[in-house]
DNA sequence: TGGTCTCATTGGAACGATCTAGCGGTCGCC
DNA sequence: GGCGACCGCTAGATCGTTCCAATGAGACCA
């Protein structure tokens, strides 16, 4: 305890002198300065803040006073030391992808960041190294810098979700395991099948019935089910979709052709794409041929993206709904943290229709 | 020694047998596991991590070897409570706005998560509670979890910065301190003069004269900045700006409503852009009266953001460089915490201008 | 009175790394 | 020949927290 009063003086002595000019900062107080104030053990102090109410009344009031007195809080360093826990998820965010639509993970990163928050987590984000995608993980998993991970690229067959489960290390996916079925990590997903269904349904509704799909090539597994949505809600009504579809790169000039080439094969009065950025191709095209968006011809995205807020005269959109995708990721990393041998389960979730001017 | 050897064996002797079906992953060795394997001691094998020039050669190589075999690396827990450094710099992202074109911040946290690796740290991002800004700067000032803080949004008059300089917590701004002269801090930011004016300046080149702006409130010194290049290009060719300006809130409707009113007051050929946002609007307004941007009058924003990018027919923007900023600002990060005695000093970057169809 | 049980609290060990002081040996210098 | 500096390496202390075993005080019952 001596030693301990030294440190404590040795810096609170430091303080007058140099609050004002000096350039380093007053190191925080620690649990021993706090129990010394309180007259009571560090171990108590430890109480108080972790384990509340095996303390007496009368004992936890004395230390939360000098708690709040001194701005105490507990050195995470410290903490993580001992707990071996940093209560901190590592999320990846992949190279900028310029000229595309695609703001979704953006959107995401901050639901993922104000839901963690409320759980007692922060988000570490890291980039991945460009030849060697597994880098990051391998060395965040080693020094024990995060808990668990969010991995939200399973588009290409997710190779990262597999590599990590051989190393059973923690993680939850923004994404179904597509492939791999056996897979037995939790996952959140949204029903993008659903989504473009309800796109179609509203335009069939508004009288549409020559209605165009734009999507993603056949081994995309999300280009896929986005399609079947189109498929269903086409069938269900008795129309055909034989020569109304394309699937090209997500790019804005693939979905500028390809709606070209549409509209001069199939004559459709709308267009079902699987994102915004397509969509945004379709709208190019209809800007060469002087129609207009949602006088002429209707145009759905998918993504809800900036882009389809801000664009003239407002995109239509099929919104994932990331607040709920967030919440449903987290639930799942408490729980797997919570007690690591429960196995994996999915949670699927129902996407909107963001309605503009474009339908 | 001897207790490291029985922690050690404790270990491994579990390995063999749920490798393959437990649910417990291993602890990850620690420098001693290396250590022993090596024939060396614990302090060696952290110079070898840390200072390799200090070792022999043969020792190094022997070290190293070990350091393969076993996979370790540095528990990050351990180092930063021992070196009182966490090598994670704080950065929050506010809530997320919707319906506006603003994609810069994204831009940038993937530019700074890129190079701050390269610099040997990584991002923690952490959300503001909304009516308390700075509870979570203070938490994790507190609790040392960070070594430093970005902070980005320096638009109304900084209240961030200067109650972190109060601290003096370490950390570096995007964004000069417009107010605060006599602050000490670091600082990067973007020539928004140099850059309207750069695009003004293209506007003129290619005949314009009678070029409009609409910026921001009088009160944002961020938008008088950006006018401000603007006026310098249009009178350094003789030519007047009153009646030609506009000053509104960011958003679509206003950009809308203000190039409306602009168009039947002033005729203008063409408008300059505090942001994208405001873009957008004019995009709206040239809709509704069916005038084509970049045929019959041209339009300029600011920010390059996605919008700007995929939005028919290409929207002119002035462009940062947030790519560059971020190697500044992790520089000066760098700087602030090898020597905190040294005085902020400021940078200054120009932007570009990204041409496309609507100019 | 003495024994058992609970309760609130305590001191010491431990987490895994780095810092500090110091070891014996060799070298260069006056 | 004596002195100090340097070399490569090591043992022990230390960072601030939580875990663990044990403490003394009091309540209760026999």
């Amino acid at each position: 305890m001596s030693r301990r009063d030294d440190a404590s003086a040795a810096r609170s002595h430091h303080l007058p002198s140099v609050a004002r000019t000096g350039p380093v900062s007053v190191s925080p107080p620690t649990l021993a300065d706090v129990a010394e104030r309180a007259g009571v053990s560090r171990q108590t102090v430890s109480n108080a803040v972790n384990n509340p109410d095996l303390l007496r009344p009368d004992t936890l009031a004395r230390v939360q006073e000098s708690i709040e007195a001194l701005g105490y809080s507990p050195n995470r360093a410290a903490r993580n030391l001992r707990t071996r826990a940093s209560h901190l998820i590592g999320m990846r965010i992949g190279p900028a992808q310029e000229g595309t639509a695609n703001a979704t993970m953006d959107r995401f990163v901050h639901s993922l960041v104000e839901t963690s928050r409320e759980a007692g987590y922060h988000v570490l984000l890291f980039a991945g190294d460009g030849h060697d995608p597994e880098a990051g993980y391998a060395d965040l998993l080693r020094s024990t810098a995060v808990d668990a991970f969010v991995v939200t690229d399973t588009y290409l067959g997710n190779p990262q979700a597999s590599w990590l489960e051989e190393r059973r290390a923690p993680f939850v996916a923004f994404g179904r395991p597509w492939e791999a079925l056996n897979s037995r990590h939790p996952w959140v997903d949204v029903d993008g099948a659903a989504g473009t269904e309800l796109a179609t349904r509203h335009l069939l509704d508004k009288g549409h019935e020559r209605i165009a799909w734009i999507g993603w090539r056949k081994d995309s597994r999300i280009g896929e089910d986005r399609r079947s949505g189109w498929t269903r809600a086409m069938h269900e009504r008795g129309l055909p979709t034989t020569g109304l579809a394309s699937r090209v790169e997500d790019t804005i000039s693939s979905g500028r052709e390809a709606s070209a080439h549409l509209l001069d094969s199939a004559r459709p009065s709308a267009f079902v794409c699987a994102s915004d950025t397509l969509a945004m191709g379709v709208l190019h095209t209809l800007r060469d041929r002087h129609l207009r968006a949602g006088d002429n011809i209707a145009v759905i995205g998918f993504d809800d993206s900036q882009v389809a807020q801000v664009v003239p005269p407002g995109l239509t959109s099929v919104r994932q709904p990331l607040e709920q995708v967030a919440v449903e990721v987290v639930k799942a990393l408490e729980g797997l943290l919570a007690h690591p041998p429960l196995v994996g389960t999915g949670v699927m979730l129902t996407p909107t229709l963001a309605v503009r001017g474009s339908s």
